[in-house]
RNA sequence: GGUCAUGUAGCUCAGCCUGGUUAGAGCGAAGGUUUUGUAAACCUUAGGCCGUGGGUCCAAAUCCCAUCAUGACCUCCA
């Protein structure tokens, strides 16, 4: 790295156009006057990397001590050098220096990158005025990797919102007005949203569960955040992968299937970046700088731009369940199945032709996302608060859509105002989760997106001939499929406290009913129900180890079975058994027939997969965690 | 990422503060006895580099440092 410290009475600069694709995004192109400032030219060589930052920081600290001047400007400036590394390094190896050059000084600032710029400077007449310098990465072993902070990412804490609650009675309710109930879920994620104080101190509930039930578990030799799922969980995932697929596809979804890397130097994308508050996984292979994709987005539009698209096809509805996206969040921010690094999104892209027919799409779409999260077995009256959020300018354009929109959930909704668009869509409603300790996680969403149908490069013609931008919705209907296990592990626990006996839904239990022979005598009747029920698509096992009957109940009673079913000399050729029930907690005479039927009723709009470990209990393997 | 806490058998944990024979328990596993009727039958045996790496000491699970992992909090969430 050449850097170039200029000890400044005052610098003027004004940036007049982009002078590459990868040029940053800037809000004002007004020419900016500093004085008393340390100028630091700088251009970002081939080597560098991460770990050249410190050496950097350290290097204009001690200039800045030298002089005496505590105001920095970061100046990028590739003249200096013949050998420029990559943009996307450069200005991200600036961003790092800039927000460790924070902490140093007492004004920092950047100039943007990318840009053409004029600038009058006046350096003042000492010895130590100016002075350069060259600074190499220490090249000892490997290289540091480089993470890509996005601008979304800093800009996120000048977002400036106001807050409201929006009842039924369609008014909104300055946040301070509002009489939240005692304890409610509401006032809980409120508090979250707002960041005052969080309730509880304990230990997630369902990570304990998540381990107890064999469902998944974390893996120290992955990075934090990717979890492996046992037999019983990769069911529940395949399960529910299903019902929302099939779901989607009854809305009209297309499925596709798109790279799940991608290269931070195509400009579409890396303009993206800036307009995400994230950080990616990067792989360097061989020239390219790749990052891994944090959603089905770019895949998905990508795509969409090589379609020949007329507006008689919209709404176009491409859709595609990413295993997985990779979000790699801060360490100490993962937690259990609420937050990985790598996770299955449903992801599900709606082109509109205009906003009109965007907003109808948007209530449609709101529809599926009710059903979907009812059919996975959470109710979005009881178990899920809404927060919807917009701007300013949308909500005075759109008063009424906005009302009859949150009148649909027929209690009060959160909302957050913002006084202009900093991300790329104009509206955006979720469904939070808010477990006992009141941390909320979003499950459902939607997005009106009115930004990337251009930035792609997505074109459709329409009635009058000219080729349109459209405009974008972005839906999860249920939210990732990890953290649908989250909220059911969670939502079971809950109940614990009320009494219940804890259980999840009987669509996504490995086992739906669990025989158990009084001996091993009665193994060939067992295996003959057990032929009927897995026949007629019920999840059926045997517990043929030599054990206690009272043990083996116990046994299924932990693992959450809902149906129990002994069977000795008494049963044996008969037609009547005696159930045990998990969730009525009973024990009742029915027949095979009307006990089929009856499971069948709950879960016949479910889909089925066969189980997933062997039928007899004593060939499995003792998950013990 | 920061602060604090935790890491001992497959699992849950005791021992650590105050260093000292061979590191314990329950569950689970293996072998055997029992042929069992609705939430834990009985006996025997095996199972440990006390997270990892360094240090102090005659001596380290125990004290110190580093590191990794996990958790809580801070912060934040598409």
């Amino acid at each position: 790295m050449r850097i170039l410290l200029l000890h400044s009475d005052f610098i003027e600069y004004q940036p007049i156009s982009k002078e590459v694709e990868a040029a940053e995004d800037i809000q004002y192109k007004a020419s900016k006057k500093i004085d008393e400032v340390i100028v630091a030219l700088i251009a970002v060589e081939k080597d560098d990397d991460e770990s050249i930052i410190d050496d950097v920081c350290k290097e204009l600290k001690a200039y800045s001590e030298k002089i005496k001047c505590e105001n920095l400007l970061l100046y990028p400036y590739a003249h200096l050098s013949s050998q420029l590394a990559t943009h996307g390094t450069a200005l991200a190896v600036l961003i790092s220096i800039e927000n460790q050059a924070r902490d140093l000084f007492t004004t920092v600032n950047r100039a943007p990158f990318g840009w053409t710029k004029s600038f009058h400077i006046k350096i003042k007449g000492h010895p130590l005025a100016e002075h350069a310098k060259t600074i190499h990465s220490k090249g000892n072993g490997e290289k540091k990797e480089l993470t890509l902070i996005s601008s979304a990412l800093k800009s996120e804490d000048a977002l400036n919102s106001t807050w409201y609650v929006h009842v039924p009675e369609d008014k909104l309710i300055p946040i301070n007005d509002y009489a939240f109930q005692k304890d409610s879920a509401l006032k809980k994620l409120a508090e979250y949203e707002l960041s005052k104080k969080r309730t509880v101190v304990e230990v997630p509930p369902h990570v304990k569960l998540m381990k107890r039930l064999a469902i998944a578990d974390y893996e120290p030799s992955s990075d934090g955040g990717n979890l492996r799922y046992y037999p019983k969980g990769r069911l529940m995932k395949s399960l529910i992968e299903t019902y929302v697929t099939k779901m989607i596809h009854e809305y009209g979804g297309i499925e596709v299937e798109t790279p799940v890397m991608y290269d931070s130097n195509h400009p579409s994308i890396h303009s993206y970046f800036n307009r995400f508050p994230a950080r990616q996984y990067n792989i360097q292979s061989d020239n390219k700088q790749l990052f891994l994709r944090f959603a089905a987005c770019f895949g998905q539009f990508l795509m969409a731009k090589d379609f020949q698209i007329s507006y008689k096809q919209l709404p176009l509805k491409l859709y595609e369940l990413t295993r997985y996206s990779f979000r790699r969040e801060k360490s100490g921010e993962l937690v259990g199945l609420r937050r990985l690094r790598a996770f299955s999104m449903p992801d599900c892209h709606a082109f509109c032709r205009d906003i009109v027919q965007a907003k109808e799409e948007f209530v449609k779409r709101f529809e599926l996302s009710l059903k979907v999260v009812e059919g996975l077995g959470i109710s979005p009256n009881d178990d899920l608060e809404m927060v919807i959020r917009f701007t300013t300018d949308f909500y005075e354009q759109n008063k009424e859509f906005i009302q009859a929109f949150a009148a649909r959930l027929k209690k009060p909704i959160l909302v957050e105002m913002w006084k202009e668009k900093f991300f790329y869509f104009i509206v955006k409603w979720e469904f939070n989760f808010v477990d006992r300790s009141g941390k909320a996680a979003a499950l459902s969403t939607d997005q009106i997106d009115i930004e990337n149908g251009q930035r792609y490069n997505i074109e459709f013609v329409d009635s009058d001939g000219e080729k349109k931008y459209p405009i974008i919705l972005h839906n999860s209907p249920s939210g990732a499929v990890e953290r649908v296990i989250f909220a059911l592990l969670e939502k079971a626990d809950m109940e614990v406290h009320t009494g219940k006996p804890p259980a999840l839904p009987l669509w996504l239990s490995h086992t739906q009913i669990r025989i158990i022979p009084v001996s091993s005598n009665h193994l060939a009747f067992c295996e003959k129900i057990l032929e009927l029920l897995n026949k007629n698509s019920i999840r059926t096992d045997i517990d043929d180890r030599e054990l206690s009957v009272a043990k083996k109940i116990r046994e299924a009673e932990s693992e959450w079975v809902h149906f129990i079913i002994v069977i000795g000399d008494k049963e044996a050729g008969g037609k009547e058994f005696v159930v045990r029930e998990r969730v009525t907690k009973s024990q009742y005479n029915i027949s095979i027939e009307n006990l089929m039927r009856r499971i069948k009723q709950e879960i016949s709009d479910k889909p089925y997969l066969p189980l997933n470990l062997p039928k007899y209990l004593s060939k499995r393997p003792i998950i013990m965690v």
